[in-house]
DNA sequence: TAACAAACGTTATATTATAACAAATTAAGG
DNA sequence: CCTTAATTTGTTATAATATAACGTTTGTTA
């Protein structure tokens, strides 16, 4: 019996406790000169560990941004609908875990009867701090 | 009266020209190879033109491929509100025009009751020819 | 312990995008 | 027509983001 096992390799966990750290999402340099006191060297060390995380749900990339925020959403461990709220004058990023949302995505048919396993979604406006504060 | 007129420039006529023609979308250096001989040399030019060129709604960027296409929706001209397919196998690409669709997205509201005036959605999956094809 | 897969370390390089500055062109108003 | 402001252009340089290629090490499984 094969038991697929998902242990997190140490330069994983390295970047996985920075990125769960932040506030919010961060970039891919910014990351690696927040570990190099910690071993790790080189972009392509960072990389090839974001990877991995996206692949098992830990992280998501703001494609908006290119930048990776930590996944709120314990049952989000695929990782293959994802929503987020971006504020474009804070830059404040969350994501959305909202039910019938994602139902009506995960179900939704084009005109063409055509319908899709993933998707990813970025809305953009003012976040509540920010909308007092106009 | 100040009227605004949105007669395009030389380098986004060219820039645009090149997108329109092309069957999916494209990356800003194939754009650059591809306007050389017509004058455009640097990335920038390119870049500029790509920029004027959403923003007035007449392409978009998929931002999962750092490619632009263009728009075909006729009434998409501020582009606040896109959303795409996208073949994960051809990597063909199909800017989604769906009433019911767009409107529950522009009226949205997340769990704390906020709406977003702006948003990107991209859908992936197998386009209906590759899923022929399997 | 042999064999395989995953992760690592390292160097170099590819790809995508913007800064800075000066010149040329275009729109609008008097 | 002339002036002024705004936009667009051209150019060089550089920043920011991401991957290729290679060999080594570590961990898992049989
Ligand atoms: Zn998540
Ligand atoms: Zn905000
Ligand atoms: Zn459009
Ligand atoms: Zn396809």
């Amino acid at each position: 019996m094969t038991q697929k096992q998902e242990q997190l390799s140490k330069n994983q966990q390295i970047v996985l406790s920075i990125i769960e750290k932040a506030k919010g999402p961060l970039k891919a340099y910014s990351i690696l000169y927040n570990v190099q006191r910690r071993g790790i060297k080189a972009p392509l060390q960072v990389y090839r560990a974001l990877e991995k995380l996206i692949e098992i749900g830990k992280i998501h990339k703001i494609k908006s941004k290119n930048a990776f925020i930590a996944c709120k959403n314990s049952d989000c461990e695929i990782s293959k609908a994802t929503a987020f709220s971006i504020c474009n004058n804070c830059e404040h990023v969350k994501e959305i875990k909202n039910t019938k949302l994602s139902k009506y995505l995960s179900n939704f048919e084009d005109n063409s009867g055509m319908k899709y396993k993933k998707y990813n979604l970025e809305f953009f406006g003012l976040c509540k701090n920010c909308k007092l504060k106009q």
